[in-house]
RNA sequence: GGGCCUGUAGCUCAGUCGGUUAGAGCGCACCCCUGAUAAGGGUGAGGUCGCAAGUUCGAUUCUUGCCAGGCCCA
């Protein structure tokens, strides 16, 4: 910013912005002035002010932000801005998310050390240490990115979820759900990652691309049944399998009841039953020779079940109730045999169906995904490369493999680090949130969701179906699961903790550090042995970094250990935004936390935005590099332009959106939105500061056109509250867009001449005052949405002001407009919008004529109903269009023809199906005009309302129809003598402009002008000269004959200028 | 297989509580204006509103089915 002189009152603003430098000098100034600090506390706290309580998602900082984070970032800024400005008191906190698999997996990279028993070997404790300084690499990155974009938000008083407090308020949370009998403990088939030595949770393999295609050989294999009597032979009965490494630890099959099934008679002769859904899947295998298959006996479900067979590997032999047939209402025939497989210890309806037979799992298996000792034949093999094994080893069998083929299907991998996953039975601790399923429902009815249809839909269903919780981890890098255990089952006790002071009554010690491996180190003999000999351990798992998350809300603030009514008066929260993924993470977390221990939903209102792609449609890739570098756009666009191309966008509304692969997209921001604001405030302070006026906060003019972009001003303040109100963003954008039309295509152009202070006439301070009134509402209106520019241009307007603050005042610091600051006038609005039109109308009739616009005409004639509104406006009509005169007439009929529109919405209900004839015989022209005013059309008389009349200009008069056909525009296209010369005139001033421009002058340069014209131009131009030197600033003109060398042709006249400036 | 969302101009998207002539921006063509000027504006071409049936006097809009794409869940 210029600092203004004396006489001006304004900076010298360059009507071609630099944005990118103008938003690097202003994030100083803020950052000197502490301008966001000083946003939060100038608004009151309770118990006067206004609270409006934001809770930032936490990022994980062990990696660069990326496009998703920035357009998150810049909706968390938007709305709390607005807030601000409404007068709210909204505190912002930056929060980091320091534990889980993504910190853990980094640091073995890192470290070169993979695995539990390697960890365990390079110790805990190092292990920990290097998490903690590599989850925290980043943040500087990100508090650079963070600023740049304007993001208002504290990293001083962040939180970390590794923090001590954080994880008091942590296990405070876990022992509250103990003590309401929502945690238990189970041993159960879960998704397991080897490749983390983890189980994971049911949605952390859901998350983005976790499940994608992958090959499997697919087995059937044939297991010998135990005979009864009944059979036809010995028979064996076949299954299907796509995890043939599950085969060792097979304990039952399992069977539809209603299915049907047959026994083939097969190559050979042996007998096997497999559904007969599957026979033509089959054909080949089960058929002899050319024939289709032998069916020789047929059978339900029901009557196999029950039977026993023989395992196919002996490991397991013997064990109780297993090898057994077993109904299952989940088997389907579509791919395999309609016989499932069953092991217990690695799938989760296997296990579900084994135990109400009574079948005990078998977990043959170790956490690194290799078989154990029990299968002697492939001990040590992890399951993966185990496959071809099993399938060589069932293969040497002879009669064992029924066919061997490969399947493509979709397979979850680990998320972390990206190795397929297996389904293993593992202990582990869950919140019990199917019993939580009604009342997490309830309260999801109380969030308003952007958009809505989440509420019920995405978010709804998932809770419908949400299944219980696996919170605990395998880990090291966590908050601990506070449990303390006996070591001696024979002297049972479990110990829970819920917070620090808890640990220090039983252990003696305060903990400094809740982090493995300190907390394991507390160990206390079991108070309920007599003998003194059994310890409490702490359980070895970590919590689930998505539990610690989810504990936000609360944990941030030291709940319930400080900060007691901080919290409680402001949960839920009002407002969280995250991408839509979220509704199965972070808002589903809070949500099931929130719900458990308060009763409450964790947020009111929430907006899910959609993904970004690039043009393709596909994701954005650091690989593809199918993106605009940010921070390149940041130094040649700028952030408010990518603000404003994001905020704008479908995205918001919970859709995809796809981004040019170029910044062509943020560019053209620049063009249709970032520039007409900025030249509205170039072309202000050009002639406030021309005349040396400093103009104030403004309504009362009452000249038409300040009262016009007043009224949509007020108007622009009413639609764009609203949207913000509803947490529409891209509405905001919306209105600020088509408003910035009326002001700088409509206001700034037809006022241009009042701004001019033509020498002898009194300077006109209503219209920069307006300008400037409007101008400073404007900025307010977009400083949420734009907020550099906005300050810009607020503090360029207001510089005395920040001058006398040495830079401190700032449109963030301002209120919001009130909603009655700007008059409405919506009659006026409306009549003006609707001069606009004519305008048009009356400029495509010019075109149609090649009547350039210079050229001015006798008159503009409108007709028709409803011009009498604009009449009061003729003179701007003139004025645009160029004409002496606007005339309104009474006798359409003389330019154009009526036509019958009836109103159907009106006719519909009175006649029925009579409708339909009156609008066919109107559409002919087959109607009337009675003299009180009534219309009879096919029978029927229509009274006024009941239809409209619309008028077509007739053929051969320069007229032109309306929108809407209720008027038509004529222009009178004959020219005279005088009306030419007027225009020949005009032609030379444009000259002389021209020539004012190359030679450099100032708008305010006075000139000498020499005219250099032919004889008859001369008697042309003779009863203009005092009008033209008027209004090219020629305080000496002179006709002379033409200087052949500089001279142009001007509507085929030779014409030469010459001018000088001069020096007063 | 179920649920939700989307389908409107060459592209990106608004809109229509049902009313008979559906809008914007970009792109394209032509033109104008210029004391906001390496800007600005106007005009125009371009649409069977995914397809079909139903309800209705009347459907792009409501209902149902189908098709295509996306997301979520099995």
């Amino acid at each position: 910013m210029t600092n203004p002189s004396d006489s001006h009152h304004y900076p010298e603003v360059s009507s071609r912005a630099d944005f990118p430098g103008l938003e690097s000098k202003i994030l100083t100034r803020w950052e000197e002035n502490q301008t966001f600090n000083k946003s939060i506390e100038q608004r009151v706290d309770e118990p006067d002010g206004e609270r409006f309580v934001f809770n930032d998602g936490p990022p994980f900082a062990n990696g660069l932000p990326h496009y998703g984070h920035l357009l998150t970032g810049y909706v968390k800024d938007v709305v709390p801005r607005y807030q601000t400005m409404r007068g709210k008191r909204v505190e912002r906190n930056f929060g980091w998310d320091c534990h889980g698999l993504p910190a853990e997996m980094q640091t073995e990279k890192e470290l070169g050390v993979s695995g539990r028993k390697a960890i365990v070997d390079f110790g805990i404790g190092n292990f920990n240490n290097a998490c903690r300084e590599s989850v925290l690499r980043y943040t500087g990155e990100w508090e650079t990115y963070v600023n740049r974009m304007a993001r208002w938000v504290d990293f001083e008083n962040d939180y970390k979820t590794m923090n001590l407090d954080y994880m008091e308020s942590v296990i405070w949370a876990f022992k509250q759900l103990w003590d309401k009998g929502l945690l238990y403990e189970a041993h159960r088939v879960m998704p397991y990652s080897w490749g983390a030595e983890t189980p994971l949770s049911n949605f952390e393999i859901r998350l983005d691309d976790a499940t994608r295609p992958r090959q499997d050989p697919a087995l059937t294999v044939r297991f010998a049944l135990d005979p009864v009597a009944s059979d036809p032979g010995p028979l064996s009965i076949a299954a299907w399998t796509t995890t043939p490494w599950t085969l060792p630890s097979n304990l039952a099959l399992a069977v539809g009841p209603e299915i049907t099934y047959v026994v083939v008679k097969i190559e050979g002769g042996d007998l096997v039953v497999v559904a007969e859904a599957a026979l033509e899947n089959y054909e080949r295998e089960l058929s002899v020779g050319d024939e289709p298959p032998e069916v020789v006996a047929t059978m339900t479900g029901a009557d196999l079940a029950g039977r026993t067979y023989q395992p196919i590997f002996d490991y397991f032999a013997g064990r109780k109730n297993s090898f057994v047939i077993i109904g299952a209402d989940f088997v389907e025939t579509g791919d395999g045999t309609g016989v499932v497989h069953m092991a217990p210890g690695f799938g989760e309806d296997d296990q579900r169906v084994c135990e109400a037979a009574g079948i005990e799992l078998v977990v043959p298996v170790d956490e690194t995904g290799r078989f154990t000792e029990d299968v002697v034949d492939f001990a040590g093999q992890n399951v993966f490369d185990a496959n071809p094994e099993v399938i060589k080893f069932l293969k040497a069998r002879g009669n064992v493999v029924l066919r061997h083929e490969t399947y493509d299907h979709n397979y979850p991998h680990c998320w972390r680090t990206d190795t397929p996953i297996i389904y293993r039975a593992v202990n582990s601790w869950y919140v019990r949130v199917t019993d939580l399923t009604d009342r997490l429902l309830e309260v999801n009815n109380e969030i308003n969701w952007i958009p809505d249809h989440i509420q019920q839909g995405q978010f709804g269903r998932w809770l419908e179906g949400a299944r219980d919780w696996s919170i605990s981890r395998n880990r090291f890098w966590g908050a601990p699961l506070p449990v303390w255990r006996s070591d001696n089952p024979d002297f049972p006790r479990t110990d829970v903790y819920g917070s620090i002071d808890e640990i220090e009554a039983d252990f003696g010690v305060r903990p400094t550090d809740l982090h493995r491996p300190y907390i394991d180190d507390l160990v206390r003999p079991n108070p309920d042995d007599p003998s003194g000999q059994s310890m409490m351990r702490r359980v070895p798992e970590v919590l689930d970094c998505w539990f610690e998350s989810g504990s936000m809300p609360f944990a941030q603030h030291h709940y319930p250990f400080e900060n007691v009514n901080e919290f409680e008066q402001h949960n839920p929260a009002d407002f969280i935004v995250e991408y839509i993924a979220q509704t199965r993470g972070w808002f589903y977390t809070m949500h099931v936390l929130g719900v458990a221990l308060f009763d409450k939903p964790a947020f009111a209102n929430v907006i899910c935005h959609g993904v970004l792609l690039d043009a393709e449609g596909r994701k954005l890739s650091k690989k593809l590099r199918n993106y605009p570098d940010p921070l390149e756009v940041f130094e040649t666009v700028g952030s408010d332009a990518m603000r404003w191309y994001l905020i704008s966008s479908p995205i918001l509304r919970g859709l995809d959106t796809r981004i040019e692969a170029d910044d062509s997209g943020i560019r053209e921001v620049v063009r249709l939105v970032l520039n007409p604001i900025w030249n509205t405030y170039s072309f202000f302070t050009l002639y406030a500061n021309a005349d040396g006026y400093k103009a104030s906060f403004n309504t009362s003019s009452t000249n038409t056109l300040d009262r016009y972009v007043l009224a949509k001003t007020s108007e622009l303040v009413h639609n764009a509250t609203a949207a913000l109100d509803a947490y529409d963003l891209a509405t905001a954008c919306a209105s600020v867009q088509s408003y910035l039309d009326a002001l700088t295509n409509w206001y700034v152009r037809r006022s241009r001449e009042r701004f001019w202070n033509t020498s002898g006439e009194p300077l006109d301070t209503d219209a920069l005052d307006t300008l400037y009134t409007v101008l400073t509402t404007v900025a307010r209106v977009i400083a949420p949405l734009l907020p550099f520019v906005a300050e810009e241009i607020w503090s360029g307007l207001h510089a005395d002001e920040v001058e006398a603050s040495n830079g401190g005042a700032s449109v963030h610091l301002q209120d919001w407009p009130a909603l009655d600051e700007l008059p409405v006038d919506t009659d006026l609005v409306v009549a003006m919008d609707r001069l606009r039109e004519v305008a048009s109308a009356a400029l495509s009739l010019r075109e149609e004529r090649n009547l350039r616009v210079r050229l001015p005409l006798a008159s503009v004639t409108i007709a028709g109903v409803g011009s009498s509104i604009i009449e009061p406006l003729s003179d701007i009509l003139a004025d645009e269009v160029n004409v002496k005169q606007v005339l309104f007439s009474d006798d359409a009929e003389a330019f154009g023809a009526f036509r019958l529109k009836p109103n159907g919405r009106v006719l519909g209900p009175k006649l029925g199906k009579d409708v339909q004839t009156v609008i066919k015989a109107a559409k002919q022209g087959d109607w009337e005009m009675a003299d009180d005013g009534t219309v009879s059309v096919a029978g029927h008389t229509l009274a006024e309302g009941d239809f409209e009349l619309a008028l077509d200009p007739k053929e051969g008069v320069a007229a032109a129809g309306l929108r809407g056909n209720d008027a038509i525009v004529v222009l009178d296209t004959e020219t005279t003598e005088s009306l030419e010369a007027e225009g020949f005139a005009r032609d030379l001033v444009r000259l002389v402009q021209q020539a004012r421009k190359e030679a450099d002058l100032d708008v305010t340069d006075r000139i000498s002008l020499s005219l250099g014209l032919e004889p008859e131009a001369k008697a042309v131009v003779a009863p203009h000269t005092d009008w033209i030197a008027s209004q090219v600033l020629a305080t000496a003109i002179e006709i002379v004959d033409p200087n052949e060398k500089s001279a142009t042709d001007v509507d085929g006249r030779s014409v030469s200028i010459e001018l000088a400036k001069r020096s007063n």
